[in-house]
DNA sequence: TTTTATTGATTGAACGTTCAATAAAAGAAT
DNA sequence: ATTCTTTTATTGAACGTTCAATCAATAAAA
């Protein structure tokens, strides 16, 4: 059924069935087969389109952080004369957003996490985003205190929001995002009210 | 070279091996041979004292929660006429020693918590000490506050612990186990002073 | 007829496990 | 003490399996 322009077509769906499969059975077990069983092609194609199994893992992880950027900015949005408060409460919201904080996502992405330790490419891509996360943070605490606090609130606050994900993707009734989002938003009140000194 | 009463010395130093392996190249590629030439044996023993690989993953995994569940205990021992400021401190400082925080253990302790949303036994294994590390918070939080609290609290205080710890084992330069205890502490004090009725 | 898309059998490498062989130590017998 | 026997510890080659990658064959679309 050869039709033309099938590359995005199939690139999509193979990191779609990607993510199923690891949700499935896990980054271990998520052979090619596997894979290509879910996206319902022959296993060839993978390395048709992606050059080899590493290159479509690569591409899922790539799509999964360039979701959760686009989560946070598109709750950002228009907030550009608003306070810091506002600000940081988008940037929670949006980490706890992550397209779908639930099922297969949340899954996958704690799988890439423990497999970047060992794999450099993967830990290139990691420490983007994750330094993306703690300068946002950083600048928008910045705003009302010196550096060096702001530099251990955006250190705290980072390490709340990946510890309650990381919680949630192991429990088996996966993340409880609205509780989640609530104990990130206590903990930067806190943090805020230290300084409280012009609070917006 | 056989000598009697190797078992338990083999043992410990197949675990070692497993830690150092996953350390070095990752759980995916800790092969049996990689494992055993880390310890200086042959592949064949690791069936012969465990099983299979399997139940030597399994075994090192309930090493690394025990030498954990020791950790805090230690430090827990002769404050139990303390408040609860004291056991909520040493909770926090036995996580953050962690028998050692830095190095192989770190690395191997989150490839399993990874690992563990598809191997059922191992999950078994984190979470008996992930309730025990949230109940004895909880218990804790809970003489000073009303049980909802407390138990808020508690997730919050355990999800920072497990953020600030998981963070660590991904930067290069490992866990700054000083500066990770002081926003711990400082989020404990935070948590606490809300309910400031009784301090001890 | 040429181009684009896809298949699936095949290949070679890597893995965990098994097991017959081996050898040191311990115990028994001379 | 020395030799023989049994037990315990260990090896490493062989086996069967599994996987990712390859590529000649195929077929729809242009």
């Amino acid at each position: 059924m050869p039709k033309v322009g099938m590359e995005p077509i199939r690139r999509q769906q193979l990191i779609a069935a990607t993510m199923a499969a690891i949700d499935e059975v896990g980054l271990a077990d998520a052979t090619v087969m596997r894979i290509a069983r879910h996206a319902g092609v022959s296993a060839g194609i993978i390395s048709h389109y992606f050059g080899g199994k590493d290159g479509l893992l690569e591409a899922t992880m790539r799509q999964i952080l360039t979701d959760l950027g686009d989560a946070v900015a598109a709750r950002r949005r228009g907030l550009a004369n608003h306070g810091p408060r506002a600000h940081l409460q988008a940037i929670i919201e949006g980490n706890f957003d992550r397209s779908q904080v639930t099922g297969p996502v949340a899954k996958t992405w704690l799988a890439f996490w423990a497999s970047s330790m060992h794999k450099p490419e993967l830990a290139r891509l990691q420490q983007v985003n994750d330094r993306r996360l703690y300068s946002n943070l950083c600048a928008q605490f910045r705003r009302v205190m010196p550096q060096q606090d702001a530099r251990y609130a955006a250190r705290t606050l980072a390490a709340l929001i990946d510890g309650l994900w990381l919680r949630g993707a192991l429990t088996p009734e996966g993340l409880d995002a609205e509780s989640a989002r609530r104990a990130a938003l206590a903990t930067l009140d806190q943090l805020l009210s230290t300084h409280s000194t012009s609070a917006a």
